[in-house]
DNA sequence: AGCTAGACTGTAATCGATTACATTTAAAAT
DNA sequence: ATTTTAAATGTAATCGATTACAGTCTAGCT
């Protein structure tokens, strides 16, 4: 391996005057600038990036939690994550979590470490090890689309889930649609909470019932879609409308309605959320709510960036605005 | 900071202890061992991996380098590399490089300054500038799916695109196909060639023509999978089979297809490469060509991983089985 | 010519951990 | 009780770069 001191010898100077050269140049007369810069090329020289690294005390990485990597809709997040990480000179470190704490202890370990920076979270669990929570306390952390658990608060690039899910109701609504369903992900997290609260609020107001046996589901997959749909099939009342909440799930469900003989819409509308590349081209091409994907990502990016500066920051909680995108999955209710 | 000498002045013993406890335990008194660990927890120490690494001069991760961060077939792949990279003890800098040279130099280049210690292209292209492809001569690099160019010869994990694509051509044939097209993807790679040769080479035995303005294309994208059908759909002559050169492309080709109110496959069959997730859900299900990209990406992190070690390796080029997904979006052609 | 300021360059400390080598300690052997 | 041996621990060098501080040199000034 080239290092900074056979530089030196072969320029002739001190690894001070190489070092200064790379970094400063302004502080090294062209003279010897020249001298070793002919022979950094010579010796085929590359600073070592760990050895800068320690002496700073920044890895200029950061780690990204993300609970499942075959998302598309993530993927678009670390994509923003990865163009803004990038621009500052950041490298960013993929932790792929699969749910799984004790990865996410693994990953998060990481930037106790020095491994990293920063950690920003796609899920909504608190990734460090219970035993390593008070050191976590100081940790540049963020959150996109989920809010983390606990009692500190994280600053968190969302939606506004509730608004969405409101949107998406009014437009079932609208089509005169009375019996309603949902296939819904992740019990436990907080989009959850907020995109029911959103449905049944609307639903409310209407005098619309969304009864407990036409809530399944549990995870946000295609499987998870045929499957809700087998169940929901098997209930004496066949709803005319369902929330499915994201584009996977949609998908799955689109595919099995469609294998009992039923049509979207004319028997049953479906809505996801999220707006997925395919979901504009599967059959029929999805309603859905389209999230800035990308723009989260670089905003939880920008928000962190600001975390590793040190400097605080004025709003904890960043909305990004969402869009209903009305495609030909959702129609008026056919009465049967 | 909590560092190693204030837990060594909390326990009472030298640097050289600590670390031994925490590295090699059984070269510690339990008593001492004890003193130290529970100053370890007093201190909320972690050692400083970065230091570490400057001392081995070796950093535990990879770059991986992706065209397109939103193609779920590299997903998979990249979900197959990190999870053997884990459970090695690596972990994965992730870089998107768009297809630009500039971003593949930067990240390569990181493996040139110890940020990294090996590199999975998952392009075609050489990645390192060409100043620095003296010093790349020693990098550990593999490639998975599309081999590298130039003279060198790096490891690559690949299918045998050449029967793969052969296998889909006897299909088509078999069912009776006579007018073929083809929606390529990128045109300057091995793969293209490849797979456009098996199907050539069938297509020659059986005396059948594939016409030069049959073929489109030229990215691997739902659109150019769109605009590709628009194209061919302008001829006079109208095909009955299209071979996609990935499933992006199908999907766009099978949305379009439609839109003009033609039938997959009654009017057109269609057929893909890679089995995303997706194709199975869409409609018609795709018939495809099953990579198994999962097992790619933790063979091309094993392969890279005997190259990080130092050693040799018998073989430069493995190929992993293919399959040949039959679904219903190729069928027996109908007379028009 | 002599002096000073400022620009360059070099020396050596530093970052935080690891580890070869030296030293101490304890146990085993005589 | 003394010597031998092995185990445990400490000291200090080391990894490769950066940088505070010190030293040298040149140019400009009187």
């Amino acid at each position: 391996m080239t290092n900074i001191k056979k530089v030196s010898e072969l320029a002739g100077v001190s690894t001070a005057t190489v070092s200064r050269t790379l970094k400063s140049p302004e502080q090294v007369t062209e003279a010897t600038r020249d001298k070793v810069m002919q022979a950094v090329k010579q010796a085929g020289y590359r600073p070592n990036w760990l050895a800068s690294s320690v002496k700073s005390g920044k890895s200029n990485s950061i780690v990204v939690l993300v609970p499942n990597l075959t998302n598309p809709f993530f993927l678009r997040i670390i994509g923003g994550i990865e163009q803004a990480a990038q621009e500052k000179g950041y490298s960013v470190l993929l932790g792929d979590t699969q749910g799984d704490s004790k990865r996410e202890n693994e990953y998060a370990g990481m930037v106790l470490s020095n491994r990293a920076d920063g950690l920003i979270q796609l899920d909504h669990s608190f990734p460090f090890a219970p035993q390593d929570a008070e050191l976590a306390d100081n940790v540049p952390m963020v959150s996109v689309c989920e809010r983390i658990e606990g009692e500190r608060k994280y600053p968190v690039i969302e939606l506004d889930n509730y608004a969405a899910s409101r949107a998406l109701a009014h437009h079932l609504v609208g089509y005169g649609h009375q019996k309603f369903a949902a296939i819904v992900g992740q019990i436990s997290s907080q989009i959850y909470r907020e995109r029911l609260a959103g449905i049944r609020s609307v639903l409310q107001e209407e005098n619309l019932p969304l009864p407990d046996e036409m809530l399944v589901g549990g995870s946000y997959t295609i499987e998870a879609g045929i499957e809700g749909v087998r169940q929901l099939l098997k209930q004496p009342v066949r709803p005319t409308a369902i929330f499915c909440f994201n584009d996977d799930i949609a998908i799955g469900a689109i595919h099995e309605i469609k294998k009992y003989g039923l049509r979207v819409p004319q028997d049953i509308s479906v809505v996801g959320f999220d707006n997925i590349k395919v979901s504009a081209f599967i059959d029929p091409p999805l309603t859905t709510v389209d999230q800035p994907a990308y723009d989260m990502g670089r905003r939880a990016f920008e928000v962190l960036s600001v975390l590793m500066r040190g400097e605080s920051l004025t709003r904890i909680r960043e909305i990004l605005p969402f869009q209903l995108v009305e495609r030909q999955s959702s129609g008026p209710v056919h009465s049967s």
